[in-house]
DNA sequence: ACCCAAATCAGTAATGATTACTATTTTATT
DNA sequence: AATAAAATAGTAATCATTACTGATTTGGGT
């Protein structure tokens, strides 16, 4: 079904390095330092992949881009409404177990994004 | 600075007599039904000034539309992967003051969206 | 009421992130 | 080595959103 593709590796070896949120341009052009021939194509067609298979995140903010997230573990992302930057946060969250007793609905992941202004940016 | 028009009036009586979560489209083909005139580019240009003064609310989901919500007040979003709905639901969040103190970062609103599978689709 | 500047509009063209397509190459298995 | 499935590079197409333009509407002052 998945076959190893160094493209993916490299893919997944840019954003396990960033603590940015990348786009998939981003990644696109941070892949080519690597490997100079890979194809925007090729970069959507893995992330899509990998965000579809849980490995990694995808993030839809208010920039109108797809951002992308190695962490999967649920978290919250403040973004800043002046330079754009995404940056982590802890946050508790209620249990979504409430979400399937009341409302029959099953939850499968969790994205939460805090509009703001940044500290850089105040 | 900001002036009256039956335009953005019927786009906000739109919006406020549905309890999906809208794209501009859809409000654009819900408005025509009462000005039949209108133009698509004004359907944004108001989603986006009322948008920004706080009146309503836009939310980005992995549909890749833009969605509107009349209700700004903070809750949950439930998506559903398979039909697209867009569920409202009540969900305890933990406060944001914690934000400023800790981060320095000052947030102005809140967009928390659970991805799964809805009732319906079960 | 009338005037004027600012705001808004309808209609249309342009933008640009993402997706789809195709012919070629790579991977994994026998 | 032979084969089929999966992946790739390159390019073309899609389509939600934005930008632009010249006409219309609004609201405050005279």
């Amino acid at each position: 079904m998945k076959n190893y593709s160094k493209q993916r590796e490299a893919i997944l070896e840019v954003l396990r390095c960033t603590d940015t949120h990348p786009t998939a341009n981003w990644i696109y052009e941070k892949v080519r330092e690597t490997i100079p021939s890979i194809s925007l194509g090729t970069v959507y067609r893995n992330l899509a992949q990998l965000s579809q298979s849980g490995e990694i995140l995808s993030l839809h903010v208010a920039d109108g881009f797809e951002h992308f997230d190695f962490v999967t573990a649920p978290h919250a992302h403040l973004h800043c409404k002046k330079c754009g930057a995404i940056i982590d946060a802890k946050l508790d969250i209620e249990p979504l177990s409430k979400l399937s007793n009341d409302l029959g609905f099953t939850p499968q992941n969790t994205i939460y994004v805090v509009y703001g202004i940044c500290k850089n940016c105040k």
